[in-house]
DNA sequence: GTGAAAGCGCTAACAA
DNA sequence: TTGTTAGCGCTTTCAC
């Protein structure tokens, strides 16, 4: 039978019911600083006893951390904060903060140096931060960050010497797509990129072209971002260009479904004309029409060690995390 | 030209600098308490010059109303925290905890009376939470909610005398479907519902036995939730059942692509043979194949009304605010 | 209408 | 190793 704690409790009559000074149930309960083994073990006797749970509004304030986590995503408009992306980014990062005790607040960053940089310096000026996620950033953008913001700031795509990166393994991923429709005998393959400023975006590229010059093949790209709206115009423009394309790889599986949706409106079969892969692997991909084939890309799980991190102490002692890609080939290659 | 408003200002250095005490700054800062029109303008100017923003972890900790909105997901298992819905809400949840100085914490309720009320009384305890959104709830746990709950929380679709309710006008957009459905000549038309346990599923349900009884057409559903798997077995309990069915709604877009995707393999021709409806209307819709039919749902807004008035204070004038939802007809019914 | 003073609960110098 | 003493920044009685 548990009792119920009555997080009520502070930590002065934990220190009373000790028989120490609320400095020394302090100690205890922080572990930092020094303490004998007698006070701890009746500090924690009193806190079990007692029920304790620290308040973290009052620890927050007394060591002037902050709050709450911002996920700050940089974009050309506010409304890229209603991407569903972003969403799975922020939601796994409120998760995060929820066990931390804290929250997780969502705010736009807009793109370009100086308004990029003024908003970052705005977080770094407010003390009720403890801890940003940067997403969809420049590379330009994280390596002025301004310095009240190191060791507490980490990025999702590529990082830098101060600030830790989180990225799927988009080039490995992106091999994969292309070493399957090569050995599909696909060999007029074009790559529909994500937006050019985000410097996460440029690793798939670099791969991709690795492996076409590697086979001996045309590298054919044709810019795009990260929208079926995007993705529908691109793969014209591809088809325009080349008109023997027999196979197309979209950075994102939203993008993937303008491809397809464009396609089928042009009459081109999918993949007997014209072989479509995406990136992303949303949960959608299974479902639309007969499967998108894709590479997974684990958002949640990347969004939370992120957040972890920045909330742990942004040390980087690698520049860049890298979680793990994989094909799953379904109906559209 | 803006300055850039130091966070680092204190309401001390805005009363010195405005020639009143601290505790007037407080009063017309705050708006409580009385305070004479010379200090009023004078503080309000000095908190302009200095671009003093108050801090909310020394004002939470002072009042005792906590740092952070916690979205609190009832569901079977701990896994509905990354479903891409609750992703939109928590998102636009934290982007209004943020621009109020908060964050948004993401937290799992279990469903089943015991543990879920065990579940929002540690919500209730902590002090750190100053407000609750409570997303998929059962009438019943709303109900049985918490005393130390009242007034600051709120819910995303039914609420009651003492929770303020947000949703979308699912009944209105049901009966939309059907309207075109019918119109078009579907008589025999089944609707997959939704889990039968979230209270919010009902009012959907109550809007179709209406209309069918209002046209005279027998009232069919099947039970379903929201997922493409059993979005998928619906559709084939219901041809089982009536195999002369020629319409079917799902209770949303996910599920929908289930019915598509299970009735593409049977060899069934949408919408000849039969139409389909989602509701939703997620981006995917308008992209996946031939586009889906379906109703619309301003989730962002719901959600950020929700944030919003739990945040605020939620005292509700009327137990229920309904946010339209409008027909999208596409190719699909 | 205003100011002085006492907290909110915790942490961190500094002495002892 | 421990306790004492100040705060962190704001709100809120309670006299004036």
């Amino acid at each position: 039978m548990e009792l119920t704690p009555s997080r009520s409790v502070t930590l002065e009559q934990v220190a009373r019911a000790a028989g120490v000074s609320p400095a020394t149930a302090s100690r205890v309960v922080t572990g930092v600083g020094p303490s004998s083994a007698t006070a701890r073990r009746r500090v924690e006797e009193a806190v079990a006893a007692l029920g304790y749970v620290p308040h973290p509004v009052a620890r927050s304030l007394a060591r002037g951390l902050g709050h709450r986590l911002v996920v700050a995503v940089v974009g050309v408009q506010r409304s890229v904060l209603a991407d569903p992306y972003v969403a799975r980014v922020t939601a796994a990062a409120a998760e995060v903060a929820d066990a931390h005790g804290l929250g997780a607040g969502l705010r736009w960053v807009p793109v370009g140096g100086a308004h990029g940089r003024v908003a970052l310096e705005d977080l770094g000026r407010d003390r009720s931060v403890s801890a940003v996620v940067v997403v969809n950033h420049t590379q330009q953008l994280l390596e002025s960050l301004p310095s009240a913001l190191a060791g507490r700031t980490t990025a999702i795509g590529t990082g830098t010497g101060d600030v830790p990166g989180f990225d799927v393994d988009s080039p490995s991923g992106v091999e994969g797509l292309l070493r399957h429709l090569h050995s599909d005998g696909r060999r007029e393959i074009v790559l529909a990129t994500g937006p050019s400023w985000v410097a996460a975006a440029r690793r798939p590229l670099q791969a991709h072209r690795a492996f076409m010059h590697q086979v001996g093949l045309p590298v054919r790209t044709v810019a795009g971002n990260f929208t079926a709206e995007r993705g529908r115009a691109a793969v014209q423009r591809a088809l325009d260009r080349w008109p023997d394309t027999d196979a197309v790889i979209a950075l994102s599986d939203v993008a993937a479904f303008g491809v397809l949706a464009a396609l089928a409106e042009s009459g081109i079969a999918v993949p007997d004309d014209v072989a479509v892969a995406g990136f992303d692997d949303v949960p959608m991909a299974a479902l639309a029409g007969p499967g998108l084939t894709t590479a997974t890309h684990p958002v949640e799980a990347i969004a939370a060690s992120a957040a972890e991190c920045a909330l742990e102490g942004a040390v980087a002692p690698t520049p860049l995390r890298i979680f793990p890609s994989e094909v799953v080939v379904r109906h559209s290659a």
